[in-house]
RNA sequence: GCCUCUGUAGCUCAGUUGGUAGAGCAGGGGACUGAAAAUCCCCGUGUCGGUGGUUCGAUUCCGCCCGGAGGCA
């Protein structure tokens, strides 16, 4: 557990003992949509004894489980997995929930002594929780607020928000892409529930240092095709298991604005209205989710930190799982005390 | 066999009254600290089917050849 001087200058920040006993090992596993992290994450924590929590802003909700991807019980293969479908799709949720309920989830692992797996493909929720940004509480529950700033971009046209915006924080609507409306209102919105500019915001939610030590796996493949493929076949294979059927409950039913959004089943609601037929549905869920991959390809990229696996360079999910446990075992070496022995080699 | 139409970017097609070409889709790259499976920005060289001719110059006009569609026999 004696950290040689000479080791820790490999490591950027350098940490002294103390703090290291106070740092949580975290395993991350990322990538895109149909990678294959879901058995990556199991395999892991399997060798590593480890338990999983969800990366995912739509596995999330229950009564989803095709379209969203959970992995079911046989799947799951006896690892604890946690922030999987415990929210009603009528709900919303946001990065700022995610990263108070799966920091609580991960202490908890901690302290009971098993190693923490972050699995999935939602980086916004990745970063925010790794970096540990800790967001200003907004003061009262934004719902109202949003309706009545659309309403009157409705009415007086976005650059009515825009100016709005200037006069409360210059700068952040000086760097505002007028363009993305979206953000431009969730903008303004924060600036006005929390009563702070983008730069103060930024200021405090940095303001506490990173409880986490990383090794974070990115997988990816360098024949895009292959992804490609894999995905057309997942998304075969969810209209098999009721994507359908799940899809046509949500047009029945009153979703919430974060389960609108998910890929997989809004496209299908012209068919439930008989503007088109179901195999073009299908066709643009598989497009949709290629797209999402590059999105989440792009977004991990900025991840310095990341070490990238090539799954189309493995030849099976244990010579995949041997390298990243090596990896793991590496990085995590100050915390060798919680790892079971030897697995690597076990295959 | 004859007649008509057609062959241009991965796909669907536009266009050049002769000065080597451009849209949509697909695809690629990027941004992203609070809705993120969302949202936004940027990116179009391709033997213009082949070959011969007319021309200063042909993808564009003409001949022939090879594909494809339709019509007549």
């Amino acid at each position: 557990m004696q950290i040689e001087a000479t080791e820790s200058q490999r490591t950027a920040p350098v940490l002294k003992q103390e703090e290291t006993a106070e740092k949580i090992p975290l395993i991350v596993v990322a990538g895109p949509t149909a990678s294959g992290k879901t058995a990556l994450a199991v395999e892991l924590a399997k060798r590593l004894s480890g338990e999983i929590v969800s990366a995912d802003s739509m596995q999330i909700y229950k009564g989803l489980p095709v379209g969203t991807a959970q992995p079911s019980l046989q799947e799951q293969k006896g690892i604890p997995h946690h922030l999987i479908g415990f929210l009603s799709p009528s709900e919303t949720f946001s990065a700022a929930q995610y990263v108070e309920r799966a920091s609580a989830c991960i202490a908890d692992i901690r302290r009971r002594g098993r190693i923490p797996i972050l699995a999935g493909g939602t980086g916004l929720y990745i970063s925010s929780l790794i970096h540990n940004i800790c967001f200003v509480q907004e003061d009262p529950p934004a719902g109202d607020l949003r309706q009545k700033l659309s309403e009157k971009a409705e009415r007086d046209g976005w650059e009515a928000l825009l100016q709005e915006l200037a006069a409360r924080d210059p700068e952040a609507a000086a760097a505002m892409d007028f363009h993305n409306h979206k953000r431009l209102l969730r903008s303004l919105e924060l600036c006005i529930t929390t009563g702070k500019t983008a730069a103060q915001r930024a200021e405090e939610s940095r303001s506490i240092p990173s409880p986490y030590i990383c090794s974070f796996l990115c997988l990816w493949f360098a024949d895009r095709q292959k992804l490609y493929d894999r995905i057309d076949k997942r998304v075969d294979g969810m209209m098999q298991e009721g994507l359908l059927q799940e899809a046509e409950s949500l047009f029945h039913g009153s979703p919430g604005k974060t389960v609108r959004q998910a890929i997989g089943y809004k496209e299908f609601f012209p068919y439930f209205s008989e503007e088109i037929p179901v195999s073009q549905a299908v066709e643009t869920v598989k497009r949709e989710t290629r797209r999402y991959a590059k999105r989440q390809l792009t977004w991990f990229r900025r991840e310095k930190e990341a070490v990238w696996l090539d799954v189309g360079a493995y030849s099976s999910l244990s010579a995949l799982a041997d390298a990243a446990e090596g990896i793991c075992r590496e990085k995590l070496k100050d915390f060798e005390e919680c790892f079971p022995k030897y697995s690597l080699g076990s295959k």
